[in-house]
DNA sequence: TACGTTTGCTTAAACGTATAAGCAATCTTA
DNA sequence: TAAGATTGCTTATACGTTTAAGCAAACGTA
């Protein structure tokens, strides 16, 4: 790679301290009180040359680099990607580039990637943090680090956090199905102590309760994360399993538990809504094609992402500023798999 | 943020030069004669203080930062989400970070991020190039900057480039129609004259002309990437009308494009194959909701983004290296979509 | 005319790191 | 025991940038 030109060389070819370059280039002509004429050649020359700062020394210099790291479960998921995208384009708002890494909710991951970052000085992070990083993250408030969680966050923590209104959300979804008569809902959602999870599960829970019906431990499953797909199948057959009491609507708690079910759904000729309905938690493009349009929750993706950045950007320019959790609402859209139950 | 500690603290709290940390702490304790003790206890301290090198400063001394941009159409695209997840995986096994930023195939989106990337000292660039971006791509040439074309091209340069086989992946996805009994081939693909589409169109022609069937201009329709789901509609409005000729076949040049192609399909009540066989290039995840299991060509991204990291690497290290290009095999999965023609 | 002010520039230091060069002190060797 | 070699460290410089401080020369004012 040939050297690109520095102030240093707009200086020699002028004829001039580096100094004056830098104050010229800078738009500070004025407080270092620069001679017009010189000021002239300066911007001209270095137009000639076609300079372009460096930022790594820029950085350097002032203990910024404008660049923060995001750390996503899994960039190839459409879920995280469309989120990466957004906050790529408010970052750039912004004056900033992003870093971007897949955690695959692996901690050894997380902790790589939060050194890596680290080690390249980036101004902040966005998180969605591995189930049990509670000290990965502990140890970045310890540093003064600016960071925010999105999508999920810890209990017992209180940190800068972005997550959609998930209780709520699954209340309404659950709710809609009880007003349409069904009486024996089922979740299938992950087995994480992450927050997403456990409020989404107690929507559900709460709902049930608030509509009078009485909750089953066995119409709850939740898989593991680690090869799910075959997970979400053998709940599905627990789930329908007409010998221990099936139910008769389903709520899932993300789109890929959501795709992988309706394979199930297809494969068995259920007939949605009327042998079984169901809500799922975010949307997938494969739900066009599915014969019945899919009730789902739909999380405002670009509030969350927007709302990220602002949050961390907030942060990195103030110090002691105090940690602010931004619940982002969701809306349910509404298709014929929770169409009102036929009275047989 | 808390100020990090750096090789100067650790001087400090040892009582030594930061010259003999900064030996110790890069193994070099022999060359430079550092005494067995002093190393230990430097060492020491330095794990005490959990020190973590800057790499930025590291960057600006060595003129190399250990990263690459990678500029893709759209991160929200699974095909890119899935390309960049992998080439993330491969640059962190060599040591290297990924910046990384979408073009929405626009000039300008393109020209801001590769300036971006520059500025902030990438060490070489991955690029899906825009349609109509030659002299961006050229002025990289010219600067000397390393980079590797990615997924397409142009045909006029001569540049380090991975591709899939895209003309024989096509050619063979149309020649298994022709074999199958189809007699009248459609396509429809983008509007764009990088080379992964004409390379697709003319080996789409070419099996047709092996196969002794004159193609028809009305056979080919190419929409625009802006707004392209309108136009994949009404492209297939005017392929599959009677009145003029309707196709019996359809190959389509990208899995977005296949999909919304499916979606009329679905509304059109066709029978695929019986109505119409198609292959689509790439797949996606709609295609299990599908009715009849689709036929489609398999790119090995795996195989595409090491490619890309390695040819990128090798002229990041070797200054007068020759362009390179590789084109990466592909495989057609064989669905139902192609199935042999009933002979009526 | 002498002194203060303004103008227009340069010098120097800093960010964190790496490394060539330098310099005492100690150790070898004849 | 004196010269040379070796050991163990420090000093200085550089990467590209920014900015406070410094310093002449020209100007303004009494």
């Amino acid at each position: 790679m040939k050297k690109r030109v520095s102030i240093k060389d707009i200086a020699e070819k002028v004829g001039v301290s580096t100094a004056l370059v830098s104050y010229v280039l800078n738009g500070k002509e004025r407080e270092a009180r620069v001679g017009e004429e010189i000021a002239k050649k300066v911007k001209k020359v270095a137009a000639e040359m076609n300079y372009q700062p460096n930022l790594i020394a820029r950085g350097l210099k002032f203990g910024r680099t404008n660049t923060i790291g995001l750390i996503v479960a899994d960039i190839s998921n459409p879920f995280f990607a469309t989120l990466a995208r957004n906050i790529e384009l408010e970052a750039q708002k912004n004056g900033y580039t992003v870093l971007f890494g897949s955690s695959d909710e692996q901690l050894e991951k997380s902790q790589n990637l939060i050194n890596t970052f680290l080690n390249r000085q980036v101004d902040g992070l966005i998180i969605t943090p591995v189930a049990g990083s509670q000290r990965q993250i502990a140890e970045l408030q310890k540093k003064g680090v600016p960071f925010v969680l999105m999508d999920r966050g810890f209990l017992d923590m209180e940190t800068n956090i972005v997550v959609t209104d998930n209780h709520d959300a699954m209340f309404s979804a659950v709710k809609l199905l009880t007003k349409n008569g069904y009486k024996k809902i089922g979740m299938v959602a992950y087995d994480t102590p992450l927050t997403h999870m456990k409020d989404r599960i107690q929507g559900y829970k709460d709902a049930l309760k608030d509509a009078g019906i009485r909750f089953r431990s066995n119409w709850l499953v939740k898989v593991p994360y680690q090869d799910y797909k075959t997970h979400v199948a053998e709940a599905m057959a627990q789930l329908l399993d007409k010998r221990s009491n099936a139910v008769d609507a389903l709520v899932f708690a993300t789109n890929s538990i959501s795709v992988q079910a309706l394979k199930v759904i297809h494969k068995k000729n259920l007939i949605v809504p009327d042998d079984l309905g169901m809500i799922s938690f975010d949307e997938s493009d494969t739900f066009e094609f599915f014969y019945a349009s899919i009730t789902y929750i739909k999380q405002n993706l670009n509030a969350i992402s927007e709302k990220s950045v602002q949050s961390l950007l907030k942060n990195i320019n103030n110090s002691n500023h105090q940690p602010l959790k931004v619940v982002v609402p969701s809306a349910i859209i509404v298709g014929q798999s929770s169409r009102k139950k036929a009275t047989k």
